[in-house]
Formats: structure tokens, C-alpha cells, sequence
DNA sequence: AGATAGAGGACTAAAATGGTCCAGTATTAA
DNA sequence: TTAATACTGGACCATTTTAGTCCTCTATCT
């Protein structure tokens, strides 16, 4: 049972990448797919979703690709893992869609909705800048 | 995107209900279902695994059922959600069958190691009896 | 002996996941 | 201005997972 999913590991990989690049700097999908070992045309749905989720900035054109929209140690994890994989939730009834079938606020739920906080903060408290490699200076993309 | 899956409420439900019941208690799958409002025949499959894992003690014939193997306080979450979804991982590579496409253990993996186990810890830091509806004596169930 | 309860295997429908393909549009370098 | 390049967006597909059902068998208690 995995938190994070396979095409989220992908955009953490080039979400990296792509802070690792520096400020600003716009990289293909091309690109980024080489680098980081991501199927292609996969890679270019993913950067789609984050583009859609606003972590990401699109530039179309010869000279185009995706460019960060926030610093790295603005970018947290919850907002990848949500762009992709959608809301986070521990328990189905946060999603709040489908109703629980017990009750309108059932007894687990009300047990669990203190996890549920800690979870989303534990999720938002790591960052893009949190898991950038070793030997990159950090000075370069803050 | 759920971490605790329906399978796993379910089991979650039908522990804390025998817990309520009191220490070595013996409820029938029957009897659970319909307290908890669970389809029987997946909840025998439910309570067969939470067997498998060592967690509840089956016991057959005319007034068989399952009972507790630990106390509640003595129960996490995280066994149950692994004896229901399977080994937990923040991302595949921590299963270790299938093999990291990158590299034997890759950047990522290393950054991520710290959350992975943080949150495992958080899930064994979570028992049943914390689940325990309000208004049952806990003095009842340890 | 008969009723009841768990064991376990086979099977299924529906959804999620990972991935591919293709036609279209924007942009820029030459 | 045109060709190359890059993102957009929709359709599509195979595999796996999830949730759930059904049926037969075995154990045990009354």
C-alpha cells in the first residue's frame, strides 16, 4: 500500500529537477523525461495536471517547457501528491463526496479527523527544497 | 486518495466494537456485521485476515466468533492497515519486491526514508482503544 | 445429530492506475 | 514566413486493485 503513487514519484523527481535548474529556468518535457527516466508522453499528462494545479508554469513554443511557480521550500508535497492523485484524505468520508454510510458525521470519523490534520500538515511541511539533492547549492533556487 | 481503505474502516469498526465488548469477549461475524452495518460475507473474509495477522483469535462452532489477541491500547492502526492493504510504504521502492527503475537506492528513496518512518510510527502510535466511542468505560476493556 | 460459525477457494463488476497515440495550437528560430 | 518544437487535450487501452458474492468444507457446541 503506497502513499505516493508512481506518477507522483515522477513529478517530485522533475519537480526537483526543475529546482535544480534554477529560478526561473524553463526545462521540456523532452527534457525532463531523459533526465529523470519518465516515459515521455506520460510525463507530458503529469505536467499538464501540475500546470492545472498552478505548481507549474507552461510556455509553449520552440524554446518552451515548464518553469516552477513558487520557490522549492514554497512547494510542498501535499500540493504534488494532490495535483495527481487527487484530495488527501485518511478516510474516504473526508472526501466529503459520497456520503458515509453510517451516519452523517459517524464516531470513527470524529476519531479520526484529528489524524486526518496531522496527516495534511505532516504532508504540507515537507518541501520540493527538502528533497533536493545533496550537492546542489541551495543558493541558486531560493 | 484514501489511505485507510473500506476494507480497513471496516476492520476498524468491528475491533473498536470488540473492544466495547469487553477483554476476550467472542462476537460472531454475524452479530458484527449487523452492529456495524458491514456486508457479512466480506467481513468474514475481513476478520479472516485480521486472524492471519495474528491480531484477533478465531473461535469455530455454535457459539464461536473472534476475539481480541491484545488489549486495545495494545492494538495499532498501522497492523490493521497492513494486515488489510499491505505493507505500508510512502512510495514502492520501501516494499522492496520490484526493483527501483533509477538506481539500486536512489536520491529520492534517501530523502524519503525519514517520512517513511515517521510515518509508520505514526500509525503504531494510534490504538484501537484511541478509537474507543466516548461514552464506553475504558476500565472495562484493559 | 443438527445448528451454527469459521476456513478457504473461485469468481465477478467496477474503478483506479499507468501508459500510449494522435490531431491541434502556439511560439520562435532561421 | 515557414518549419521545427513544445504544450493542449481528447480518446483509448491493459493491468491491477478493490469490494463484494457464492459455495463447499470443517469444526464445535448444544
Amino acid at each position: 500500500m503506497e502513499i505516493i503513487h508512481r506518477k507522483t514519484d515522477y513529478a517530485l523527481r522533475c519537480l526537483v529537477n526543475l529546482a535544480e535548474a534554477g529560478r526561473g529556468a524553463v526545462v521540456s518535457v523532452h527534457t525532463l523525461a531523459q533526465k529523470e527516466d519518465v516515459p515521455e508522453d506520460l510525463l507530458q499528462k503529469i505536467m499538464q495536471a501540475l500546470a492545472a494545479a498552478g505548481l507549474v508554469l507552461p510556455r509553449r513554443g520552440r524554446t518552451g517547457g515548464f518553469s516552477l511557480r513558487k520557490s522549492p521550500d514554497q512547494l510542498n508535497v501535499l500540493d504534488v501528491l494532490e495535483a495527481l492523485q487527487g484530495p488527501f484524505a485518511i478516510n474516504r468520508c473526508f472526501l466529503g463526496d459520497g456520503r458515509c454510510r453510517h451516519q452523517p458525521v459517524c464516531w470513527l470519523r470524529n476519531k479520526l479527523s484529528a489524524l486526518q490534520e496531522e496527516m495534511v500538515s505532516f504532508f504540507q511541511g515537507v518541501t520540493i527544497a527538502d528533497l533536493i539533492r545533496e550537492d546542489t547549492k541551495l543558493s541558486e533556487m531560493l
